[in-house]
DNA sequence: GTATTTTTTGCAACCGGTTGCAAAATAATT
DNA sequence: AATTATTTTGCAACCGGTTGCAAAAAATAC
């Protein structure tokens, strides 16, 4: 069906090996030949096989892109950035959705049958021993959204949760806050854990601080307003909460809101993320903004590097979050 | 660096073909060869490379999965259960994102070098000469969430966008709504224009009901509540107004509650989708819900289908639509 | 036990490209 | 103009598989 290389070869009259050349950057041919192939190629809409290619130059382009997460609506972001600046790079998606049912080890097996030239893992809570899988098959690998480690076995790219918890506690003490509530994420989640150990860390030097704090079983809208509406139904609740992220936060001021209670002046929020919709006017969420384009542009980099240099040691790389102030926390105490 | 045929068919004491008929369905081999090959590869961590395999097979199992709708959050579950479907069939999707900037036709280039077996196009808004590029090519496509065609020149498969309006205005009659509103998405697209087809015919068969549009020039949460804010400032609104979707229905949502009015009892919201957060309590909108789960199901079945039968004759398949009755609507009237 | 049919196996060509190497063609030097 | 250096070209082998065909082996029939 699709015209081959043979077919342009025998219409321009010439080798194969002169049509493979001209469509090879940093091939060895003169330019009458160049001028004869492209006529050819061009009258029959010839253009190269790069599965074909790949069996030789062993590069595929293609870049597996790994994620269990298609559930958050940052994630949309998320995708379209990863997938942009791929395509921008000459590179080429291929979408795995890790959910629940799929086996991660065949996923793997998968992706290397398909030759992928690397794996992005976008999750902050795939096991490591996913990832793991594919550096020991010697398939690059970075991990974005994962857990900062000083000593890691494999790229990774993400924010310091333990400091994002304690800027969450930073910006509540600000604020006039003492009797605080953490809201957290899954339970097991490592960055739930590290980002409960910064936020306690930073309200313990404030003795006069109080903290309570519970989990939320996913993060999902009605995980944060099903635990919310548990806490407002007990005895007391906290002036202010940190909720695991934007989406649970929403989820919490929603059971907030029917409770006829008002945000902030009776209760404060503070998530994490700043995902699009945090910014609407009708939530107007305060909230820690994860840097996701950063995050992704550093992964995409590390990835090309690696490419170039497979055996290049594994770095953690942890972007910076900054507050995003909008109306959902109290103003500062004056003092 | 991979273990190849090669390797196993030696460590085997056999020959290529033994081995490749061994990971070959229905191909013909004893039991005793098999047993032998299996062990060979196993213990040399063997599987087959795909790529290779389709240079003969002409079957890559690549489905590129293209769309240009990387910012409406209902696309989100529309990626999660296009991935699983494929996965769930063995067939890979490779992501192609198609925003402003990237360039259509050299996109369809790209995916014919890969040699995708098929192409579902996702979106309501490509034009559909980029679909035909597959078509035109020999390669089966699918457009989801396209235009409902009579004699479709490639498988389309959504919803009928006139009755989907229609549904809207007898929905709006219903409730006793006389001064009508549309707030379409971006007029271009065919399904605006579509749906205000339906909206009006219906509307023209109740005399007594006024109806008044205008159009969002995205479909976007700042598009809706622009358009909002713009109508509200205007001597007179409607009493209830059909938007585009539910995105630019929460926008429209957004600049009613901030203008100090309430929904329903002094304005009317419907919108379309039915996406995940348009349940969410704080939200609570009525709207049309676009059967994405079947949408998705049938295009899937109808790309199998054509894998199998590539000449298949097109096919438009239309999904209902449901009304979902929420809370920014008010009730019927008695009478 | 031999002849016949059926199943299993290996050979070799092929899928659509790339690339090292040597020969041919050009260009540069004297 | 002859010699040398450089660039361009084609040949042939290779990437990792599959598959038609004929020979070999096993099963069945007589």
């Amino acid at each position: 069906m699709a015209t081959t290389l043979d077919d342009v070869a025998k219409l321009a009259g010439v080798s194969r090996s002169a049509v493979s050349r001209t469509f090879t950057d940093g091939a060895s041919v003169s330019l009458k030949m160049r001028r004869k192939v492209e006529k050819a190629a061009s009258e029959l809409g010839y253009s190269p096989n790069f599965l074909a290619r790949s069996l030789t130059t062993r590069r595929t382009k293609l870049i597996g892109l790994v994620s269990d997460n298609f559930h958050n609506p940052l994630f949309l972001d998320v995708f379209d950035q990863f997938t942009r600046g791929l395509q921008d790079r000459g590179l080429r998606p291929l979408l795995v959705n890790l959910s629940a049912e799929t086996d991660a080890e065949s996923s793997a097996q998968m992706l290397r049958q398909y030759s992928v030239d690397g794996v992005i893992v976008a999750s902050s809570t795939l096991p490591p021993a996913f990832s793991k899988t594919f550096r020991d098959a010697g398939v690059p690998v970075v991990n974005s959204f994962g857990r900062y480690s000083s000593d890691p076995d494999m790229h990774i790219v993400g924010i310091d949760d333990i400091e994002c918890g304690r800027m969450a506690a930073h910006e509540l003490l600000r604020r006039g806050y003492t009797n605080i509530g953490f809201l957290g994420g899954p339970e097991p989640a490592t960055s739930t854990q590290d980002r409960f150990t910064g936020f306690q860390n930073q309200l313990l030097r404030h003795p006069q601080a109080a903290l309570s704090y519970s989990f939320a079983d996913a993060y999902s809208f009605d995980a944060g307003r099903k635990e919310m509406q548990r806490l407002l139904r007990g005895a007391t609740h906290s002036e202010a909460y940190f909720c695991g992220d934007d989406v649970l936060s929403i989820g919490a001021l929603s059971a907030i809101e029917e409770a006829g209670l008002n945000v902030p002046s009776d209760i404060g929020v503070i998530g994490v993320n700043d995902m699009q919709m945090s910014g609407w006017q009708n939530i107007n969420l305060t909230t820690i903004r994860q840097p996701i384009g950063q995050i992704i542009s550093v992964s995409i980099e590390l990835m090309v590097s690696m490419l170039e240099n497979p055996h290049r040691s594994p770095e953690a790389r942890v972007c910076p979050c900054t507050v995003i102030e909008r109306g959902t926390l109290r103003a500062p105490q004056e003092n």
